[in-house]
DNA sequence: GTTGCGATGTATCGGGCCGATACATCGGGA
DNA sequence: TCCCGATGTATCGGCCCGATACATCGCAAC
């Protein structure tokens, strides 16, 4: 999941560690807070071994501060990387449709082909279903077997999946009709290829994104 | 967190693994869908090193099918397990706040103190607050930097965490007062002690869970 | 009858991801 | 000057998951 996050990333601008996991917290944000560096460096290795990104000692002209000595490691996308972004993109396994999983997916739609964004969006439903169908039969057939506490727990943990049903189904509305998710303040057009970079953007080179808080 | 899950599920009846993973799933159904075994026999092999429970065969009087050869092993808490339970219950700590943790928590509310529900309630409602104000920050700031899925996604994220936050305070509120979850259709009183074996259960032995939909 | 399938049941293995920790540099305020 | 917080790279132990293997039981189809 990391792997398709990162590359995903990557084929926007390369970046160094300490930028990656910051740009991966605005992007992800919803899914999965921060990512640890304790698994950003060993997913960054094995990206390197499998020929998906290079490593490479960072620019000082480009670069401000930090003046070498233990220099900054900037990654980039290679071809095969992006060929492998495209097939992680493309394919939808059961790992597609788990929280994790679905975030990571959803957050990248904007460069995912309609057919590919219909079938996660409609197996995501089909999960969120029978998790609700699963909390339902708990609620009605158990009811009386637990206590207060885990009864309020399984209610509002139905309540999110019926919100959450009810989200795909405008999402998949919408993406039948071709148009983009319903954004009331927002008139972008369906925007096929990638459009991450839109026209006004006045920060073309260095982002800013928001702080971390530890 | 599995470590509390399964002792305080313990602590109810001694159980077999297979049977504790059903009870695991409809207990905690709304944080994780079902326990890995994977998970499950290294827990119980490290709560069995540590002393918390016992494993023995399945006495073949009470359980009717499975005429031995390769018995089940049920798992029993012990007393240091039960103290063990307890000292789990009463501390909370910054993994008490996250998704699992809280659930897992909030799950054994019934055989937790007042003073320690309000406590972790609080963490949780603060730790929920941040994620919130996070967004709000990405949306504000960050608006024409993303792409309209990812918004989307933001703004579905945002509005689970206002949502959590409302359903926090208003159990903060009850539990100020005095009072149970707020179940519209139950008139438990608060039960400063263990309820979860009610008055009018009809299986006092074999429980029967809902069905482990694979 | 026997064959086969689904539910019950125990167990291991490789791997992803996390929190804690260590270490080093840089800019700026006390 | 001196320390502190932000920036930055990296490892280690440990939890947890999915896949897999293996064995038994009850039942239904053939």
């Amino acid at each position: 999941m990391l792997e398709l996050a990162i590359l995903g990333l990557l084929q926007e601008t390369p970046m160094h560690g300490y930028e990656l996991r910051k740009e991966l917290a605005t992007k992800l944000g919803t899914i999965r807070a921060a990512i640890s560096y304790g698994t950003l460096y060993p997913t960054l290795k094995r990206l390197h071994t499998a020929g998906w990104i290079t490593e490479s000692a960072s620019d000082p002209s480009t670069v401000p501060p930090m003046t070498s000595k233990r220099g900054r490691v900037v990654y980039k996308i290679t071809a095969e990387g992006k060929e492998r972004f495209a097939d992680l993109l493309a394919q939808a396994g059961p790992e597609t449709y788990d929280d994790a999983g679905f975030g990571v997916h959803f957050a990248f739609f904007a460069r995912t082909d309609q057919a590919t964004r219909l079938r996660i969006l409609e197996g995501r439903r089909r999960r969120i279903e029978e998790r609700r169908e699963g909390l339902r039969d708990v609620l009605a057939r158990a009811g009386e077997r637990l206590d207060a506490y885990t009864l309020e727990l399984q209610r509002h943990g139905l309540d999110a999946c019926e919100r959450e049903v009810r989200w795909l189904e405008e999402l998949i509305t919408n993406e039948r009709s071709g148009r983009a998710p319903a954004t009331p303040g927002s008139f972008e057009l369906p925007t096929t290829e990638s459009p991450h970079r839109v026209a006004g953007d006045t920060s073309p080179q260095s982002p800013r994104p928001h702080e971390d808080r530890p």
